[in-house]
DNA sequence: CGTTCTTACGTGTGTCGTAACGATC
DNA sequence: GATCGTTACGACACACGTAAGAACG
């Protein structure tokens, strides 16, 4: 058995069963593929892809298995140029980091101009998505890290670590009568037009929760998946909107009055997740150091204390 | 990087950093080995080898870390060809198994008889050791499977199946004036020369610990590591035995007093385990499901209702 | 008829073994 | 001087690419 075999058996996975797609993406001829597979199947003795004629369209069960590990195989691989690279060029190299509008926008700037000048030679990417695809994304080895809300932290094929909690505040032109009312209640919101965030994002989910569970359903005109457009549509005169405090920016948004909601809401708990199991690289390990130290200067981080220990975790 | 150099890294290090050694072992010249070695390193682009001149002594930090990975690639190709193996022939194969005396002689005899009738194709070797030895073994995979009591189910590099309880019992000749103390207390146990087990054996451990905790230190003139010994010398006179219940025959002992005394000590679970993330192939799941049932048989076993989600685990 | 995989064949790389040399205890 | 490792070299194997052929829609 070789490591080219279970790459090519990877890959075909991958690539919706067809070895031709598969060879390109591995930089390789179709024929050399079919070997592979050819030689793997001789290799273990057993059938593992099922046939349509000469078509392959999917695993045995025997593949099934036999292709869960080689994942894990190759992914030990990686590891290992990792550790290599990790000790030949410490400070080169790409942090692919998933993030969602909120985190980029507002608390990740500062993280990335301090990791910049820590490690000028590093290249950064900002993939967004939805916390869905964010975890979709750190699982497939797409991004290496992912910093968001939600979703994560409920996949135990991912290690997260809390970096620091928040929660939200209501912004409205300023005079607005919801400004009069101490203290702000749900049903108080409730009885203006809402503009908020899209659901499955930045802390939406257990928004609504929150107001279902008292049996209030809030009239949500618009939802956006940051709260730039949020604000837009909030000076606008459209609604009164409910984003993440750490959104407001109390120079740029002074047009906007702003109330603290956090005696109504759940609080969020934002977190820096990776695969299991995955080798981390000493400036990426670098990075989820500086986002610590960030969430600790907002001042709602998780400590500083305990996130030696869990990252010794795996 | 390649399979072979991996394999050539791992052998090194379990050869004591011997090439020749490692080449013996993998059936290789040495300088193929020799050359795996440089080749890693050169993939890599980083040293992996401490170096006495030309000997190699040790590891550098990068080569720790890459062997650990290089281990976990290893073990998981070996998870490949075993579930090939599983397929080709599922009623052939090897089944290592790690216990003590005390489960080999009266525990482990009517499983394996079973086991034999199911699968009459499979070689069962017993390899005897020490709950120390055997935790080692499971996870050198010089054992598939390692039946004991104690040591085992601390490691958290084992998956551990409780599967029954047991506790020990007093015997001693007949006639003997401890028999007729209703009930037997720890106090009395002492006042006689003991025989039992050896420490770190067949619940030794607590044994003693229970006798600690009250201030107590029975007088154990010989320890053993099997009943039958024990049993041995309790005939001869030289003492009272305290052994685990179920190495007591009610037909081969006849000749000596039994005793309960489960009142007096903490009840030991007997677990079977194998180092998480291995496959176990159906034939050992099946050898597994059969110690299960003979444990519930013995009725002090686990139930079998749990046994499926337990193993469904990794 | 294009797409997709297989078979056949040649070339070049590379792996392993043999053999000779160097270093270390 | 015996052991252990490296270097050198040759033979064999094999992996990949090219090219042509077969099945499928």
């Amino acid at each position: 058995m070789e490591l080219r075999q279970l790459r090519s058996l990877v890959t075909l996975a991958d690539s919706g069963f067809s070895v031709s797609r598969a060879a390109q993406q591995l930089h390789l001829v179709q024929p050399a593929v079919s070997q592979h597979l050819r030689l793997l199947e001789a290799a273990l003795g057993t059938p593992l892809f099922l046939r349509h004629g000469k078509r392959l369209v999917g695993l045995t069960e025997a593949g099934q298995q036999v292709l869960r590990h080689a994942r894990s195989v190759l992914a030990e691989v990686g590891n290992i140029v990792a550790v290599g690279r990790d000790h030949v060029e410490e400070a080169r190299g790409v942090l692919r980091i998933g993030t969602t509008h909120t985190q980029a926008r507002y608390v990740l700037p500062p993280v990335l101009i301090a990791f910049k000048r820590a490690y000028p030679e590093v290249e950064v990417q900002i993939h967004q998505g939805t916390p869905a695809q964010l975890v979709e994304m750190a699982l497939a080895d797409r991004v290496d890290l992912a910093v968001c809300t939600e979703a994560v932290g409920e996949h135990d094929a991912l290690i997260t670590l809390p970096s620091y909690r928040w929660n939200r505040c209501l912004i409205t032109t300023p005079g607005h009568p919801l400004l009069q009312r101490r203290p702000i209640s749900l049903g108080a919101l409730c009885e203006y037009p809402m503009i908020t965030y899209v659901f499955g994002f930045t802390g939406r989910t257990s928004l609504s929760q929150t107001f279902a569970k008292v049996g209030l359903h809030p009239r949500v005109v618009l939802s956006a998946a940051d709260a730039d457009v949020i604000k837009t549509y909030v000076r606008s005169g459209m609604g009164i909107g409910i984003i993440a405090d750490l959104a407001f920016h109390t120079e740029h948004d002074r047009d906007l009055e702003r109330r603290d909601l956090s005696h109504l809401f759940p609080w969020e708990v934002t977190r820096v997740a990776y695969p299991r199991g995955k080798y981390v690289r000493r400036f990426q390990q670098r990075f989820i150091d500086l986002f610590q130290q960030q969430a600790d200067r907002i001042g709602r981080g998780w400590g500083a204390g305990r996130l030696g220990a869990v990252v010794a975790e795996p």
